[in-house]
DNA sequence: CGAGCGTTTGAGATAGCTCAAGCCGGGTGG
DNA sequence: CCACCCGGCTTGAGCTATCTCAAACGCTCG
């Protein structure tokens, strides 16, 4: 779009609470056919089966670089204390593996079927240092996720579990691969540990949270993947919401910030 | 550093829990003479006196870009709970206000006295289109931005009052401004409302927090804004420390997580 | 010297954690 | 085909860290 200067970067569609309709970021997108060509020349496709497959580890050294075609990434981290945190999911389009000083910050497991491009890292930045539109797309990508991470600090440290989930939910619903056919409906294909790992958040205050969103009418769950969304309008409220609502006083606004 | 492919990208040095003692990633040192040279070139240099001041807000359109070169910028967001989120301190070095679609989507405010270099968006990428070398710098450094900001997801979903403080603390020590002349002295130049809102934790627990901290004699309170680290090693335990320690057991691992 | 802001301390309320038990569904073996 | 078992999910009960509101304190600047 914009027509002078950098052609590329100010492509980004994240906003911290005003989420777009369409969303995609995709590396793909950002490049121009041919040189889509010249990286997939280097590229070597990967399959994963259904279940876990660890692709890397935090530490290893580092000598691919991953871009998803389909399927969902988790990208995770160990703390000290033996506890895990999900850092991100990647959906189609994003890249991952990249290193700091030549290993791997972070680990990233496929998590349920997945098609991937594997780059051996000399081939990706000699690419990139030949192809300066390379490099701008990387730079735009990067740029993204950079900023979805700045939303997640948002949604981290000031929202409360339920205002968690409905940011979770109302995010997923800008990936096409976890809109079920039926209308309004959402595939989790993520266990309850996962997500909660995300959110920062127990599996077990996650059922909670369900449970008392389902007793409110905002969603339903089929099976234990599947939600259907009953009430957008509420659950964009109930994201937008205070943390907690005035402790004595009506619940006009939010009718979830306090919950009984 | 790394001869093949990218000279540019794997200088990052964030690490999660491990940092380093020297810590530098400014966008200059990232950058030959000669560019360094150029980007002066369509700067102009601005001064602020202490005292806050704004300099762009959320949802402005973006026509500067920002390089601190002394001082300390503070970027937040407001949610529309008109809850402010800190989401960076910036330190000499960092660049700040690049657009997503041609607005800035945070806002940002010096505190203090501040020196800054500021480019018009349009000089600065048409010079990014030019040198290549200017783009894996920019390239650089937002990476390092991205790992820390990855890394704030963890501190602020997995750790309790007490580890972010620590956490924050132990960071600050990577910034040489914020090191007073005295060792073991660190200079919060911040207010409260401001560490907490960075924190994810309100004014008053920080308060708490650090008294008891000084309880601990981990740390001295000299000044409300110059505490002095007495015993580092502790402090670099209760930031690895599990967010809760086991209910009923030994306290022996962390003389913190469970403070009573 | 007083006003006013930022910090600290106190008391009570509460959301989310931990531990523990029940539940449900899918896969396996008889 | 059924019974069983196992892992993941859900529900329950109690506990605690942190939040909120409110008051005291103490600098700094008129």
């Amino acid at each position: 779009m914009s027509s002078a200067g950098l052609p590329d970067l100010p492509q980004l569609k994240a906003r911290l609470f005003d989420r777009k309709e369409e969303f995609t970021d995709s590396l793909q997108d950002l490049l121009p056919p041919r040189l889509q060509a010249r990286l997939k020349n280097i590229a070597s496709e990967l399959e994963f089966p259904r279940g876990e497959c660890d692709l890397f580890c935090e530490g290893e050294d580092a000598h691919f670089v991953y871009l998803v075609e389909t399927g969902t990434i988790r990208i995770s981290r160990l703390s000290p204390a033996e506890r895990r945190q999900v850092l991100a999911f990647v959906f189609s389009g994003g890249i991952f593996g990249i290193p700091d000083e030549g290993r791997y910050v972070n680990s990233a497991q496929a998590i349920g079927p997945a098609r991937l491009y594997r780059f051996a890292w000399a081939s990706f930045s000699g690419l990139m240092q030949e192809e300066p539109d390379m490099k701008s797309a990387l730079l735009a990508r990067i740029a993204f996720d950079f900023r979805q991470a700045q939303r997640r600090i948002a949604v981290l440290s000031q929202q409360n579990a339920c205002q968690k989930l409905a940011s979770f939910l109302l995010d997923l619903r800008q990936y096409p691969e976890f809109r079920d056919k039926r209308k309004g409906h959402v595939r989790l294909s993520l266990s309850r540990s996962d997500l909660g790992d995300y959110l920062g958040v127990t599996p077990e205050t996650l059922a909670r949270v369900l449970a008392r969103m389902e007793a409110l009418g905002v969603l339903r769950r089929k099976e234990c993947h599947l939600v259907q969304i009953r009430d957008m309008e509420i659950l964009q409220q109930i994201a937008r919401g205070p943390r907690r609502a005035l402790p004595q006083s009506e619940s006009s606004r939010t009718p979830f910030a306090r919950p009984n």
